[in-house]
DNA sequence: GAAAAATACGAGTAATTCGTCGCATCTGCT
DNA sequence: AGCAGATGCGACGAATTACTCGTATTTTTC
């Protein structure tokens, strides 16, 4: 825990001209290819370029490193990601708890949907895990949540809402993770989602003390 | 997904004199504190020779690879959680719930100690992860789960019980995984092991409907 | 259309890696 | 003591890697 390799994430130049941005997008398409397809061991900067039908030197014109190009998939997944829950969680017109259930579901869904590469890229995260840009990222999500738990438990203490948070949240992203490291069919991803918020439910309305929503 | 490394893990050679159980020793030791200390990335047979005190040569005649050494550690760690747990679980002569408290409880406490040893073991999961021994070694624990189920859920159906198990153990090891990455106080510990000792009983007692323990 | 800027190229470099092999040393046994 | 097998050694080969740099090509600007 002494000296892991410092990552420079942040991007090295800006693509001005329109083949240029076509460049970058082939980059990421070809890289979330190789990583689906390799596995992290092989995913090397050169199978990328080729790949992307780019010589190397292009790539690195772009890309300050390897750890780059996988934190910018990491990124665009994320942001993705937290835009979709953000979208369901916001919706008024339903009770919190069944939110929190069609939450659970598009988020096993769309876990299981690119696994490979979704699992190839967490096997990645020692690469890029310690940048503070990737620890700026996950913040952001946290914030959407608090908003969801202090609607459904108004009446709970900050710190257990602020636990039973952190602890959904995990629980979701983790338990998510390791649900799509194998091929699933629609059935078992529907009867998991449902297991899981039933926990979930379970958990909140005990805490909430009789003054559940669903 | 099409062709990763194909792991040879089985032994290469039984230590027979004195000496060569020392080495054997040694090199887990050793191998320990490197992956602690510098992480996966940094993980070689040479830094791992170097540590132990002893000949890369020699290393070599014990692991047939670098991954088999690195399947070797965790399946220790699984072996000795997996005794931890079952001893729990199997004591009679508490509730079940309280049981599954403790459990939790012990598991968190244990995820935390060397941390940076676990952390960096499960970063090297794609090294072995593929490995038939691998699988088996996973499969036993959850027959103690298995039976565990059956006491606290005895009249839901089988696929229920089934899928609560796997939810249980999935939601303990990933949650449990990710916690320990931070570093923890006891308090800490106590408080997040309680919250996921919470839910796990309100669902427990949600899917047994009034026929709970505690 | 020519100068300037942006983009693309890919051979080459330096470093690191895993794992082998031939030889030296040690241990137990008679 | 003396031998045979077990153990220990570490220089070395072969492969892979990330990334640079000087040059060629394309696009934009005037």
């Amino acid at each position: 825990m002494t000296d892991r390799p410092r990552a420079r994430i942040s991007s090295r130049k800006q693509p001005k001209q329109a083949r240029s941005s076509e460049l970058v997008a082939a980059i990421l398409d070809a890289a979330a290819q190789v990583l689906a397809r390799e596995g992290v061991q092989r995913f090397t900067t050169a199978r990328v370029a080729e790949r992307a039908g780019v010589s190397i030197g292009s790539l690195y014109q772009y890309f300050p490193n390897k750890a780059a190009i996988l934190f910018r998939l990491q990124s665009d997944e994320w942001r993705q990601t937290t835009d979709m829950l953000g979208g369901i969680l916001a919706d008024a017109q339903r009770p919190p708890l069944e939110r929190l259930r069609r939450l659970v579901h598009a988020f096993l869904r769309s876990e299981c949907e690119e696994a490979a590469m979704r699992v190839a890229l967490h096997d990645a995260a020692p690469l890029y895990r310690d940048a503070p840009e990737a620890q700026a990222a996950r913040a952001s999500g946290d914030r959407i949540v608090e908003l969801f738990m202090q609607e459904v438990l108004p009446s709970a203490p900050q710190a257990t809402r602020t636990l039973a948070g952190d602890l959904i949240t995990t629980t979701l992203g983790t338990v998510g993770k390791q649900f799509s490291e194998s091929p699933r069919s629609l059935a078992e991803i529907d009867a998991y989602s449902d297991a899981m918020a039933d926990m979930f439910c379970a958990y909140l309305e005990r805490l909430g003390c009789g003054r559940g929503g669903a």
